[in-house]
DNA sequence: CAGCGGATATTCT
DNA sequence: GAATATCCGCTGA
């Protein structure tokens, strides 16, 4: 058996690193979600790194706007942005102050409060999906626009921190470059999965979408 | 599991 | 109008 997860909450210092230093130590670490309802914890497996301004993928690339405010805020708050008109998803912002860079938290294990998740995913047709994909993972835990910007590091009352967890050995982690993106950013990897972890969504190949209308 | 279309906000053109 | 850091429900294997 495995030891149980270190519950040390991790320092500012830890997010103020390079977004491509702290992307691939997110995994195996444990978030904490705590709701009205009750917590809800889970086991990172899959993220995807965004470089701020210099990042053609990332939503800071156009510049700060008032939806990517926090972004470009200090490291270790939430930055929660609203996609395809119906979905959430969470990141954490990494690096100094205005640099804008962040990770994308795409999948993970509900370790704390799965029935509390199973009420919100209620597609979901076994425990492994609940969080497996960036929206996915934010319905999960109830998370919306309200808590853009929460800091991480302000302690046990905070809806949003992240404890040390297990963190995962390179040999078990794996890295590949994101799709859509070329030019010398396609070169980097930029996502990061824990191998072979039922909860990290298959990896689909970037299609254009065709026009509805 | 793979492939498809549909739903919708934000931003740039 | 077009693109995008998506998911769902359906079909077929």
């Amino acid at each position: 058996m495995s030891a149980r997860p270190d519950r040390t909450p991790l320092p500012r210092s830890f997010f103020d690193r390079p977004v491509l230093t702290v992307a691939p130590d997110l995994l195996g670490r444990t978030l904490v979600r705590r709701t009205t309802d009750g917590p809800l914890e889970l086991r990172i497996t899959e993220v995807e790194a965004y470089e701020g301004e210099t990042d053609p993928g990332s939503h800071a690339y156009r510049g700060r706007t008032a939806c990517n405010a926090s972004m470009f805020g200090p490291p270790g708050h939430a930055y929660v942005y609203f996609i395809y008109g119906m979905w959430f998803s969470l990141n954490l912002v990494c690096g100094p102050p205005g640099r804008a860079s962040g990770v994308l938290l795409r999948a993970g294990e509900v370790t704390v409060g799965a029935d509390l998740a199973t009420k919100r995913r209620v597609s979901a047709r076994s425990p492994r999906e609940l969080a497996k994909g960036p929206a996915r993972l934010a319905t999960a835990l109830d998370v919306d626009r309200s808590l853009d910007g929460t800091d991480l590091c302000a302690g046990p009352d905070s809806p949003l921190s992240l404890l040390t967890g297990t963190p995962t050995a390179a040999d078990l982690m794996s890295s590949g470059p994101r799709t859509g993106v070329g030019g010398a950013g396609a070169a980097h990897p930029y996502r990061f999965w824990i191998t072979n972890d039922p909860t990290v969504s298959p990896y689909r190949a970037h299609a254009p979408r065709r026009r509805s209308t």
